[in-house]
DNA sequence: ATCTAAATTAACAAAAACAAACATTCTGGT
DNA sequence: ACCAGAATGTTTGTTTTTGTTAATTTAGAT
């Protein structure tokens, strides 16, 4: 293999993993650590990577968690606001106690999970691998039941036929959902298939259906249709959302709440 | 793991819940106590958390509910160092690349996750969301399916009839499992029957069986048994095992092999 | 307020990773 | 085949990281 093509591939390695260890990059390749190190360090002087002591960790990236650029950050966090105050407002307002209700894995409704912790009796069904971990400390009060299925990397969600077929059994009160993007001819979409079907199969079981919006996601298009609006119960969105798209949404006969 | 990697999943951790104990960390990175506390430093020195008596709080307090400081269960440090000998030579030994295999998801079983990072194309299939949140980083070239099923507080594995069940359909080369103890009558035990019936059910679906005992729980006698001898191809573990109790398990035709 | 158990810190030792220098192997052209 | 230059591996000493021990501080209970 060409030195240039395995440094092309390291990064890929680390641009995708968000994280490689010299020792493992090492094995892959079969070369010697040192060899390795000198890739590491000429991808670093070229502002590709970012070298850490045994290994290196990626610079930007769009769907993980390691070592983020400031500026994503920052405006992630402006995002994140948003979705918080979304998130408390769906659980205030939607989640009684002994209630039994899906959250699916996405970051608008993982945050539901904070607010969730105080309620006594709850069931709660998830998809999602941070919803779990968040309310592990909840369980003395609360039920937590997982769909299992292959875990996604980018957005830690159990996905594929198991996730799927756990919707046919299983059926909950409420379902709250995100989604990337929502315009008026493609509805609600995702940029996963695997993502898609999980999210129809919840929509499919639940008795309400509820989705969290950010402004944000207002005239996103992604790959995959998840619902359409006649399909949903309530819509739940910040005060930023444009008006058109809200009346939009309520001439498919959603109700709209707007979190101030 | 990194410890570039470790410090920013111990940021994420901490947002994410909110407030973690260092004994929470320690654990769930298997370092010691002493290394999550520099990590700690490092990071309130960076201004992203702040330091508490026992752990650490997030900075920002967005859902409004914080001060809170760490109510640190007293769980007992066990012998971690021992149990992470055993874990290593059992990824070195008995997992390869390409492999299938179950993890269980005990404290000893989910400290393999970390050896089983680097080795490429594995399937691993696990009832343990520790196992599932360390092997999140290793997705680009591992395929992690979990169970699903009802959430366990104390060990965080997901157990119940959906866990059994799983493994009616799923079947893999070699299961790694440990138990809370073994004595010559009842066979390894463990306290809770939920555990337990996965346990088996796992057990069942496998080819080869590998029983992962520190030195600490021989002699031991749980609630209920999990396996005896004669079901399990394989039991790994450490130098100070009393002797005549791995003759008793040779007797019963398992292989033993002791870690140094 | 005093006491006790736990957590923290500081200091040291061990292990792992790193970097530099040198030796070796590989590559492409003659 | 031969050589020059690049790439790689190896050795050695240094630095970083981690774990352990002991002394100190803190939090909570009496």
């Amino acid at each position: 293999m060409l030195p240039a093509e395995r440094q092309q591939r390291i990064l890929e390695d680390i641009e995708r993993a968000g994280v490689c260890s010299i020792t493992e990059l090492s094995q892959r390749y079969a070369v010697s650590e040192m060899t390795v190190r000198r890739d590491l360090r000429m991808l670093e002087e070229e502002r590709r990577i970012r070298r850490t002591h045994g290994g290196a960790i990626r610079l930007a990236a769009p769907g993980g968690h390691l070592g983020v650029e400031p500026r994503y950050v920052a405006k992630q966090k402006v995002h994140a606001d948003r979705k918080r105050k979304i998130a408390e407002y769906a659980v205030r307002h939607y989640v009684r106690e002994n209630d039994i209700i899906s959250l699916e894995g996405g970051t608008t409704v993982t945050m539901m999970a904070q607010f969730l912790r105080p309620l006594p009796n709850l069931t709660i069904v998830t998809n999602g691998l941070y919803t779990c971990s968040e309310l592990q400390p909840a369980l003395a009060h609360a039920t937590v039941i997982c769909t299992g299925g292959i875990l996604r990397d980018v957005s830690a969600t159990f996905v594929g036929p198991i996730a799927e077929r756990f919707f046919q059994e299983f059926h909950s009160n409420t379902v709250f959902l995100s989604t990337t993007g929502y315009t008026a001819d493609a509805g609600f979409t995702d940029p996963s298939l695997l993502e898609t079907q999980v999210k129809k199969a919840m929509v499919a079981s639940a008795n309400r259906v509820i989705m969290l919006v950010d402004s944000t996601k207002f005239g996103v298009k992604s790959l995959t249709t998840v619902a359409r609006p006649e399909e949903l119960d309530l819509v739940i969105t910040d005060g930023d959302a444009p008006e058109e798209m809200l009346d939009e949404l309520r001439g498919h006969g959603a109700q709209v709440d707007v979190v101030i």
